[in-house]
DNA sequence: TTGTACGCGTTATCAT
DNA sequence: ATGATAACGCGTACAA
């Protein structure tokens, strides 16, 4: 009260103590009135503390909140990248999911750095969030694997739940879209469509679910039966540089043959097709080309890019569902292929050089 | 010791108590060794204790540090949304440089929603933010500005600071990229390369920086000098889709006697393009474009887009530069127009329909 | 250098 | 229904 408005310095932040004084009552009548669940308070109280709360401006203190309650309604999310096209879609959904359930959702991004998800776990740890969602990156082999397992479980053991997306490597709840079939399928159409010579780009990096579609589109060229089929798969770099310079750096002659680029990633897809027009050729007219993930990005992109759709919001959905409430422990949300204008049908393609 | 690492239900979370229990040191040794800064703690103690933290996979409570320092090492960013390639690339620039200073990014999402800003500044507020970063939306008539003016303050009376990006229209520090310049610029060079009926499409929402935009466009034009300059402004929904839709609905003859639809965003530049397209006008044949932004979309467009290039990670470094020690008031970042293929000189294009 | 004691803002338990 | 009082996990004077 002594204080008055002017610019004294940083002053203390309102507390609830400063409310219940304010309102003359005592400390838990207001935190009950303010924050509590239950609502036994004479209304002649709880409308003295809502106004006292009002004219001081008083906000909870999250921290306490947490402390005092050891739960804090906040779910932690890893992901690669906050810029791709791709997970910031799968962020936005996740968000849009969390807000639904009344939850915060604290990202934190690795930047593909592979030690730093490790980092990232032990530090969310620390805050005590309801759920740990690890979405994106999950490695073949992974080199801390161990270690994050640990980590995680030891968030586990402490009531917290842990969630993969798009990653069944570690031995935890996940929600899973499936590559595999997905890209099995496209082949399956593209093989229907005519096409035969594919080079498939995949990932340097060896991430499970990239090395599932690579292995799914595999499969269903070869499971077409046609005559013919030969697939080439390669490893650039993941990621649309590493798909443009990948195409870039090809034989004259291989890249002549070829009637089909199946990119692991819409991503590396516009990068393949960048390098394709680099190096003159038309998309369709001279190679087809797909990718996968079906990004909003490809709205602008001509020709429309064939792709695997994937429903995001049913993936974040459920991966929210289940940093809730535990399910079973494999869930899967169905991927399947979009045919559009850059993979025609061949035989209705003029055979060109 | 007692306990087993059996799945005996959910275990209390590994305390600092705990950890210097385990080594046999006092609870604020413990504490000097994991997380004080003064490291006045003799070498044996120091091993025991991080020993037993390591052993037992403790990780400090950040709740109970904010509490106990009363300060947090966490930015909170309010943005109007995620999956916009815009504000994704300017989410992802913060996130980067706060990395680099070691502070955490809580992100918030309007969604567009106008008093949504108002409640996440009063939630983040009860999180004691090292800062509030105000990115994205600024309303040129703040409807609940006041109440957030008085939110914002209270929030730096209590030793918290408040950066604005891109929007000047409240009474803090603010980061600022030169609409009006920029936008005045590539008029200018636009209007150097002849053309001259322009639409200019601007935003239904009443935004400030938007609204800078459209009128440094237009002044760029007229200050040309050129004879039959003939600006058009018009404000469709401020998206992709009010873009295209405002296409679509265009009279016949007003978009054929068009050489230019500039829009103030990339993002509603593709929409027109795809209601240009839709409309059976080729680009930049028959009519030209060009946007605002530079967003990494765009290199997946063809033609390449003339825009205008906004420095975001400079953007971020100084919003986190000023999140951290107040500085002046106002600084500007640069933004200056890129000319590219959507935008040809007009006398070398053909006069079409 | 190390330990004791207290405070941070909140919720929860228990009398009243 | 309301108010003392004790947690929650950690940082930090202060004393030893």
């Amino acid at each position: 009260m002594s204080d008055t408005q002017s610019d004294a310095g940083p002053r203390r932040p309102v507390t609830l103590d400063d409310v219940a004084r304010h309102a003359g009552v005592s400390q838990p009548t207001a935190s009950r009135v303010l924050n509590g669940s239950d609502r036994k308070v004479a209304e002649s109280y709880r409308k003295r503390v809502t106004d006292a709360a009002r004219e001081l401006g008083y906000t909870p203190n999250l921290a306490a909140q947490v402390i005092a309650r050891g739960s804090s309604r906040t779910v932690a999310l890893i992901i690669s990248g906050i810029s791709d096209p791709y997970f910031s879609a799968m962020a936005a959904a996740i968000m849009r999911q969390a807000e639904a359930s009344d939850l915060r959702v604290s990202i934190a991004v690795t930047d593909r750095r592979v030690d730093r998800e490790l980092d990232l776990v032990r530090e969310l740890r620390g805050q005590q969030p309801q759920a740990i969602i690890l979405a994106g990156t999950g490695y073949v082999d992974p080199p801390s694997g161990d270690q994050l397992v640990a980590e995680l479980h030891r968030f586990e053991e402490t009531g917290g739940r842990v969630v993969l997306i798009s990653r069944s490597d570690l031995p935890f709840e996940t929600v899973a879209f499936d590559n595999h079939e997905g890209a099995r399928q496209l082949a399956a159409e593209l093989a229907t469509l005519g096409y035969r010579r594919t080079l498939v780009l995949g990932s340097a990096t060896p991430l499970l679910s990239m090395q599932q579609r690579v292995e799914g589109f595999v499969a269903g060229m070869a499971e077409s039966g046609a005559d013919g089929i030969d697939t080439v798969v390669r490893h650039p770099e993941f990621s649309w540089e590493g798909a443009r310079d990948h195409i870039l750096g090809m034989d004259d002659d291989e890249l002549q043959r070829l009637q089909l680029v199946f990119a692991i990633t819409d991503d590396m897809a516009l990068g393949a097709i960048a390098g394709l027009r680099a190096r003159g050729r038309r998309i369709p007219d001279d190679i087809a080309v797909a990718g996968f993930d079906d990004i909003t990005t490809l709205r602008d992109v001509v020709p429309p890019l064939t792709t695997v759709h994937v429903a995001l919001d049913a993936v974040a959905k459920e991966a929210i569902k289940r940093a809730l409430t535990p399910d079973g422990h494999v869930s899967t949300v169905p991927a399947y292929p979009i045919i559009r204008a850059s993979t025609p049908a061949v035989s209705t393609r003029q055979v060109v050089g």
